[in-house]
DNA sequence: CCAGTGCGGCCG
DNA sequence: GGCCGCACTGGA
């Protein structure tokens, strides 16, 4: 009998592999395990098993695999069935979903090892001058990458040299699997067993009466407690107040004895207190409407005004399930995840809280990953989009909060998933239960729950009662007309500033970055610079005096005049930020400003300790972008500021009056959160825009209304689905082409869809590259499953027309 | 002449 | 996606 395996390899190819294998190994091979297989000429790549079969129609020499990874499986079964829901809802490979879903030091893959041939045979005199560099190399060495080969020859094609002293005899090479997981350990210290007793200990500290920083060592050693006990050598360090040098003299002496242990990265100062809160009665109300909710099977949309104490009904969900031994994922926005929330969590769950997001390392994403996979107590998951990719076993409650974030859609590269979405999935999958929970909901989601698919449960009282923050629209056109503008703030805002800072209150101001960033521009002949790569004008980054691309990271420095005319009178035009932290020192010298965006918080711990100042009141007002919208709750902000509301209302964009109305709703959330009412001012051209109008009296229920009719007259989402199709190439004319051609081909066959295009997007080169969409358009009567099998249909037959062969194309369903 | 680069095809 | 082979370019 034989053997084949099919396996996933993390790459874009729509397809399992088949491997010949032996009954032994078929014997001991269960789906879910690592394989490694050899893949193209040479590389080694790490596969999942999907199956074991016993034929396989092939007309080529089908290869061995190289050698089993796993002694058990480190992807459930279940979890490859939802890879494959992914792959075919989002119209990419299981190995792209597999690629997104797993550690990357869980996918090993191969290196060209170079070593010296010591059986081969061969002429010296035969070498070239580089093939006996590399040798020479190689008497120092014992092997070599290719990267020290490109290293040592200066050159970077070296491959064919390699395969010449490969076949002249002169070196072996190899393809080597390492493994990039390593166990995070610290270094323990202990005094040697001969100093135990007071004796020896006495004669020693008399031997180092001339070396007093290595016997204030020895007794600092012994005041942190008994001396045969194991120290942290960090901890020994700072408390004996010495260097890392004084304690390896000692080691070295033999005196102190040091030791490695593993520890896990995953666990976290534990904070006190376990206790969940009581909840009020409308708190306590929502939760038993949830319960119903779930026993029915149906996914609940939690609608609750900022706070409302939304967490607090989340905590109590997740202890009942914890209590009963499953395991609770909770995802938020990436954004949302903050030190605050983790540490909230952390109060009432202590260790039983695993944190999973990108700014993660690998290995520490590895350790959750096997905690998830070996499920060896209840836990919960508190992560971003990602985390629902995980090998969850006993999952039974999904919670989403933030439900309406976009950023839980994933743009690039594939998978395109939207996690929420996913998570219904993922929960059926499972038959686990899904609440979601938003201030502002969706759309998609408050419908859903309006038309009985979902169940709908409301929090329109904010926590201990606290009024709901007074907005008050500002019409700078008004403003600007009467001259009561100083720069970017009007004469109403400046005095309420005042009166917050008089009342030693917070402010936040807030300022939305797109369309936002600040440009150069020529006063005397107009020119902007621009971005060599891509169709957009550089924004300004004065701190670090630089023009910076955002498409593609493009930087130069900030010029003194303009490239185009050579004038001198050059300005910064639109505002960010920056600008608005320059403006403030200038309007209020007494004050202190800080600025959170992505530029003040790139560090790792920038962000905390920025939040830090705010909470210490270091800062009396923070200016920043999007980021100050969630998970921030800061207890002495009394007024919150949005300099100019407008932009978001001006995108094109079907979901710009929505997304305009959740983040403005958001933002004045941050205001007054303890008892004193707060107090939002936002500033905008149009006080008489509907969605002003909505968020000032905090209508969702207008907004909805209105915006749902504008998706049903414009046909968009909730009533249709999108799938947006982009082609990316170097020439514009080709890439206008093959937008038509799959236009065309598109409307060739009559599936009832409606195509549109094909279009420029509003940035149409990125990278150089130039980018075209085309549009479908489904209505619900149709079969989702068929239309896409069409389009697969038609980007195969785009693929395989020679003209358009160096043309990418890019699927994305549902976009955003 | 050699080295670098872009393109198309294919991987089991 | 990565790699290979191939055609082509460009520097001295």
């Amino acid at each position: 009998m034989a053997y084949f395996l099919d396996v996933v390899l993390p790459l874009p190819l729509d397809r399992y592999f088949s491997y010949r294998i032996n009954a032994a190994e078929a014997e001991v091979i269960k789906p879910g395990m690592r394989i490694a297989v050899p893949f193209g000429k040479s590389r080694l790549y790490t596969g999942i098993a999907i199956a074991v079969r016993n034929d396989v129609k092939a007309t080529y020499e089908i290869k061995d695999i190289e050698f089993i990874i796993d002694d058990e499986p480190v992807v459930h079964k279940d979890q490859i069935k939802f890879w494959e829901w992914i792959a075919s809802y989002y119209m990419c490979s299981v190995g792209q979903v597999m690629r997104a879903a797993m550690p990357r030091s869980l996918l090993l893959e191969s290196e060209t090892i170079i070593q010296r041939d010591e059986e081969g045979s061969f002429d010296e005199s035969d070498l070239t001058d580089q093939e006996f560099l590399v040798l020479e190399a190689l008497e120092h060495r014992k092997a070599l990458k290719i990267d020290d080969v490109i290293a040592i020859l200066d050159r970077k094609t070296v491959l064919p040299i390699l395969k010449n002293m490969l076949a002249k005899g002169a070196i072996l090479l190899q393809e080597e699997m390492t493994n990039s997981y390593s166990a995070k350990t610290e270094k323990y210290i202990q005094l040697a067993a001969e100093y135990q007793d007071e004796e020896t200990l006495k004669v020693l500290l008399d031997e180092l009466s001339r070396a007093p920083k290595q016997r204030e060592v020895i007794m600092t050693l012994f005041i942190m407690g008994t001396s045969n006990k194991l120290v942290k050598s960090k901890e020994l360090e700072k408390r004996a107040g010495t260097s890392r040098a004084i304690i390896k003299t000692l080691i070295e002496k033999n005196i102190l004895i040091e030791t490695e242990q593993e520890v896990s990265r995953m666990l976290m100062d534990e904070q006190a207190g376990s206790d969940t809160y009581e909840l009020n009665e409308y708190q306590q109300t929502a939760l038993e409407q949830i319960r119903t909710s779930f026993e029915n099977d149906k996914v609940c949309l939690l609608h609750g005004v900022t706070s409302s104490g939304k967490t607090e009904i989340y905590v109590h969900l997740i202890k009942e399930a914890l209590d009963r031994g499953e395991q609770v994922l909770y995802l938020l926005p990436e954004i949302a995840l903050t030190t605050q929330l983790i540490a909230r969590l952390q109060y009432f769950f202590k260790h039983q809280v695993l944190v999973y997001h990108s700014r993660y390392t690998t290995n520490e994403r590895q350790e959750v990953w096997n905690h998830v996979l070996n499920d060896e107590e209840p836990y919960v998951v508190i992560g971003a989009r990602s985390a629902v990719l995980l090998p969850y076993q006993n999952l039974k409650l999904i919670i989403v909060d933030e439900e309406h974030e976009t950023s839980f859609k994933q743009f690039d590269p594939a998978p395109r998933y939207h996690a929420r979405d996913a998570a219904v999935v993922l929960a059926k999958i499972k038959q686990a239960n899904v609440l979601m929970g938003s201030a502002t909901p969706a759309l998609e989601t408050y419908h859903n729950a309006t038309t009985g698919k979902y169940d709908l449960v409301e929090l329109k009282k904010r926590f201990n009662n606290v009024l709901m923050p007074a907005i008050q629209l500002v019409d700078i056109k008004e403003k600007h007309r009467k001259k009561r503008m100083q720069h970017h703030f009007s004469d109403t805002l400046i005095e309420q500033m005042e009166t917050a800072f008089k009342n030693q209150e917070q402010v936040i101001l807030f300022q939305n970055r797109r369309g936002f960033a600040p440009v150069l521009e020529c006063n005397t002949c107009g020119h902007a610079p621009q971005c060599p790569n891509c169709d957009v004008s550089l924004t300004v980054h004065q701190h670090r005096n630089e023009l910076r691309c955002h498409y593609c990271g493009y930087h130069t420095l900030l010029p003194k005049e303009c490239a185009a005319c050579s004038s001198v009178e050059i300005d910064t035009k639109g505002f960010g930020t920056e600008q608005i932290e320059e403006e403030f020192k200038e309007l209020f010298p007494d004050y202190k400003i800080a600025r959170m965006d992505l530029d003040t918080t790139r560090g790792k711990h920038s962000y905390q300790k920025l939040i830090e100042k705010v909470e210490n009141k270091e800062v009396d007002c923070l200016v920043g972008t999007q980021m100050l919208t969630k998970g921030l709750d800061f207890r002495q902000v009394s007024l919150v500021g949005v300099l100019n509301a407008d932009t978001m209302l001006n995108f094109p964009d079907f979901r710009a009056h929505e997304r305009c109305f959740q983040l403005l709703t958001q933002v004045a959330g941050r205001a007054g959160r303890t008892s004193k009412r707060g107090q939002v001012l936002i500033q905008t051209y149009h006080p008489e825009h509907r969605i002003m109008q909505q968020v000032s009296t905090y209508d969702y229920a207008t907004m909805f209304k209105e915006q749902l009719y504008d998706r049903y007259q414009f046909k968009y989402p909730p009533y249709e689905r999108l799938i947006r199709i982009t082609l990316k190439h170097r020439n514009y004319q080709l890439t206008l082409q093959a937008g038509e051609w799959f236009v065309g081909a598109l409307n060739q066959l009559d599936h009832g869809v409606e195509v549109l295009g094909p279009e420029f997007p509003p940035v149409s080169r990125v990278r150089n590259l130039y980018l075209i969409n085309v549009l479908v358009k489904m209505n619900k009567q149709q079969n989702p499953a068929a239309v896409k099998a069409f389009i697969n249909k038609v980007k195969r037959s785009f693929e395989a027309a020679k003209a358009f062969r160096s043309v990418r194309c890019i699927i994305d369903v549902d976009c955003y």
